[in-house]
DNA sequence: TCATTTTGATACCGATTGGTATCTTAAAAG
DNA sequence: CTTTTAAGATACCAATCGGTATCAAAATGA
């Protein structure tokens, strides 16, 4: 790795932290400055500007989330075990968290208004990812007779997402992990009594 | 109505707008001054600083929401309805929205981090309220024996916040009633199937 | 109607924002 | 080892941030 590469990453992880604690907008140049120790010089060498900074740092840290997600889900072999693998990942987010400042999907969903169209765009693909991603392993499923024939893929992926987005929401909210706890659970009964066979 | 009156009144809903669409922080004090018309020197008068603002602008939203959606439950007179209340509050964020920018406690959730206690604690404080009128719901269910004795009433409540708010961003995101939708019907199977007597 | 109080506009403050031009220094290429 | 290239520090920029002191005008109470 070369050295202005290592700079490069570092900027980028520091960033990342930031922009999903503080928020994207609230986090500012200097805030970078001092968590890297490096100046704006450096950092303005390596990106354009600051907007470029957020969406490469988005964009990092989503791919990173979904290659390690995809590793653990193609390690199980049954559609149940693969389903559980999205709602642990959720469920650690809180006690053993993958970023700190919850979910950077629903950060940036709820950050982004219409001044933000490029962001704005990188999370919807996002989303579009981790959709198919779930959508996938129903497909799947049901060509592996695990899964029953009347589900529907596009419900079950977006009930899924939009109940655990919710959930690291809650828990966020009130330091706990009490909620993502509750909605992790009910969502395995629901999969495990309505979805698979 | 006294005109100073008149006059904050116009600020806080001004602001109010401003704040859940472009964010609390990311809001100044010069774009609520571009949009009442009024000089900072009219704002301060009426609020000690921005952050009583936010403050106050939060509180006054989700109070006028829930005395709205409290009327709408007590105007039904079954589990099932009061229920639906809720849900189609949601439904309607999008197609025929009640302020827009999305849910207020969503965004406040998810933009505070530990420098914005107090507002937070408002938040919190929202959530408990809003946890609280649906368990009061599922209670007095299982006491006119509209409510299978089992349910647990704070997963219900936890269950279909967290779901509807995933939903509200999903489909903020997105820039479509779609998700929204299938969550609150995937919701309302839920209800008649599992909740109800 | 008049005196008093309150309201809101003006002009300013220091601090911070994102961004850039310049120059030294360090790393890479030969 | 030397030359060339690229990286990072410094110092600066105009614009904007939240906030305030002051004062004239308008609303209020007697």
């Amino acid at each position: 790795m070369r050295s202005s590469e290592i700079t490069k990453a570092k900027v980028l992880k520091e960033a990342t932290t930031l922009f999903n604690t503080k928020g994207y907008k609230s986090t500012s140049l200097s805030d970078i400055t001092d968590a890297t120790g490096l100046t704006k010089g450096a950092i303005y060498r390596h990106f354009e500007n600051k907007e470029t900074l957020e969406i490469e740092a988005f964009q990092k840290i989503m791919q990173s989330i979904f290659i390690e997600l995809s590793k653990k889900i193609s390690l199980e072999n049954n559609t149940r075990d693969k389903l559980f693998c999205v709602l642990n990942l959720f469920q650690s987010y809180i006690t053993d968290p993958f970023i700190v400042g919850g979910c950077p999907l629903l950060n940036v969903a709820v950050e982004v208004d219409d001044t933000n169209m490029e962001l704005k765009q990188k999370a919807q693909q996002a989303l579009a990812v981790f959709r198919h991603s779930i959508e996938k392993i129903i497909i799947n499923g049901k060509t592996h007779k695990q899964v029953r024939n009347l589900v529907n893929e596009k419900l079950v992926a977006t009930v899924l997402i939009s109940t655990l987005e919710g959930g690291i929401m809650m828990s966020k909210l009130q330091n706990s992990n009490a909620d993502i706890e509750i909605v992790v659970n009910h969502l395995k009964n629901w999969i495990v009594s309505d979805i698979l066979l």
